[in-house]
DNA sequence: ATAGGGTTAG
């Protein structure tokens, strides 16, 4: 039945999509899921055969599948919300609330918070939430925009939601505030409302790690003092996260120590303690002392995890060596514990970080065996070190095989293939460069302006032109991130310097104040990017970029 | 999605 829908649904005139066509062979013989085609359908058809596929009968809409859906295609926003909003008025499938967060979740992440709020309503007209998970969202992406104050606002503003604030939600912000090290501002939250919320241990535990994680591990300890003296108890978590503190200040002699007065106190120390130690004492390549405690903590009566193992194979692979990180590796599979991504990925970068590259690729093929399919750090990882080696065209073969729906790039993706491209310079790089970025926005990741203005330097320089759809025109003509209210990083203003675009190669600048209506015919146009710098800068003449 | 242990870069 799906087999169907793809043929049918194929557009009349396929948009030519560079670089990035749609995989032509697979590398598993096994038949792909119902929401991996559902995903690379979507990614190919525009707006009105869309609607036609999404609202076909022949689709068995469930939740589920929704939310999978939404999860192929989440290094694509806008297309993911595009899916979701004409899902959103099928005849007889309604989303759920959990489609709706995801939804929220995507809308926060491209930063639109119109788009965001609109469907807070919807999902509050429809008396599915918003519930404190979708408060978790919201608040998240604030912090990351870089906006913990709005995301504090937030918090503040959930009753007048229809969701009021509790112990839960409490802890939930602060924590967002603190993975964000923003322990300050969470401390000062903590400060004003542990009363009224009545802070926990979990509350206590959230701050201590925040002050860790930015490796103020005295505030930590002072906290958790703050914590004996309002009558409540220590518990073995908080005390893990304060071993990890220590080894994260490289404070190891203290985290040895904190270590010792641990077991001197009879605390049950159990897996995440040794883990932290292995990983601790790995790290700052006391390969000895890790393994010695990795092979003592089954004589303690606890078992290493797969993420014992882990943290193992990569200090092996970092601070000894890949051939000894092998032997763990298949022990560890010997013993019946089962590799999961994170194995497979610092494994992976274990043998390209020792130029092996061709086995790093066996293990990555192996994975697909394991039902342990690469994610896109592994494949980031692979790509990474095949730039860095200036193998670029492999590279970029590597990047084509993340096809279109099982496993799309990320921001990091293209942040290191485009920085790539400035390796060589040659003019073709370039014009990889401007295609990489164009096709970066169109996905709802906005570069850091110095990747913007960088390829459009380099463009300029070449004199290349760059095909460009008009949607995505839209969006390069609109400020980088770094330009947006409230500001990304924040704070920057004053772009270095304008630019303007010329219709090309026929049209001259005096007709530049084309209209974007006359644009609209065009399927596609090609553009030249002129730049009018302010100041001195002269890239034309030393050519360098 | 309430807290602690494995992935990522000089």
């Amino acid at each position: 039945m799906l087999a169907q829908q793809l043929k049918t649904a194929a557009p009349k005139n396929p948009k030519p999509s560079f670089l990035i066509p749609c995989r032509s062979f697979t590398t598993s013989p096994s038949h792909p899921s119902q929401d991996s085609h559902l995903a690379n359908l979507i990614l190919k058809s525009d707006p009105q055969t869309l609607t036609q596929i999404l609202h076909s009968p022949q689709i068995d809409w469930t939740s589920d599948l929704v939310d999978k859906t939404l999860k192929r295609l989440w290094n694509h926003g806008p297309k993911a919300l595009q899916f979701f909003r004409i899902l959103d008025h099928h005849p007889n499938y309604t989303h759920s609330c959990s489609s709706f967060d995801h939804a929220v979740d995507i809308a926060g992440r491209l930063r639109d918070y119109k788009s965001l709020w609109t469907l807070v309503a919807r999902m509050r007209a429809r008396r599915l939430g918003p519930g404190p998970r979708t408060f978790a969202i919201i608040t998240e992406r604030y912090v990351a925009a870089g906006k913990p104050d709005r995301a504090v606002k937030v918090f503040l503003s959930m009753h007048e939601h229809g969701c009021p604030q509790d112990l839960n939600s409490f802890n939930t912000i602060l924590d967002v505030l603190c993975k964000a090290k923003r322990a300050e501002k969470a401390y000062n939250l903590f400060k004003v409302f542990r009363g009224r919320f009545k802070a926990d241990c979990v509350s206590y535990n959230i701050i201590a790690n925040g002050w860790c994680l930015i490796k103020r591990t005295p505030k930590a300890l002072e906290l958790l003092g703050e914590m004996v003296e309002r009558g409540l108890d220590p518990s073995l978590t908080t005390f893990n996260i304060m071993l990890k503190g220590y080894f994260r200040a490289g404070q190891i002699k203290e985290a040895w120590e904190f270590f010792l007065q641990m077991k001197k106190r009879k605390c049950e120390i159990d897996v995440v303690t040794y883990t932290t130690l292995v990983h601790g004492f790995g790290v700052v390549g006391e390969i000895k002392k890790a393994r010695k405690v990795f092979d003592e903590m089954v004589g303690e009566g606890v078992l290493p995890s797969v993420a014992t193992y882990n943290a193992l194979i990569q200090v092996l692979c970092k601070k000894d060596s890949v051939e000894n990180a092998v032997v763990v590796f298949e022990e560890m599979v010997s013993k019946g514990y089962v590799p999961n991504v994170t194995t497979y990925n610092v494994f992976i970068r274990g043998l390209c970080h020792s130029g092996n590259m061709d086995r790093a690729l066996e293990f990555m093929d192996r994975m697909k065996g394991d039902e342990c399919d690469p994610n896109v750090q592994t494949y980031n990882v692979v790509i990474r070190y095949f730039c860095d080696a200036g193998e670029i065209e492999k590279a970029l073969n590597v990047f084509e095989k993340m096809g279109c729906g099982d496993c799309l790039p990320n921001l990091d993706t293209y942040n290191v293939l485009i920085s790539a491209m400035f390796v060589r310079k040659k003019p073709e790089d370039l014009l990889v460069a401007g295609k990489l970025l164009i096709e970066m926005v169109d996905r709802g990741f906005l570069p850091r302006r110095f990747t913007f203005n960088r390829v459009l330097d380099g463009l300029l320089l070449t004199g290349v032109s760059v095909p460009v759809e008009v949607s995505t025109l839209d969006v390069l003509l609109s400020p980088c991130v770094e330009d947006l209210p409230f500001g990304g990083s924040g704070g920057h203003s004053g772009a270095l310097f304008e630019r303007e675009i010329f219709l090309a190669p026929d049209l001259r600048p005096s007709q530049r104040a084309v209209k974007k209506q006359d644009w609209l015919n065009k399927d596609h146009l090609t553009i030249l990017v002129e730049m009018k710098y302010h100041g001195e800068r002269n890239l034309n003449k030393n050519n360098r970029l």
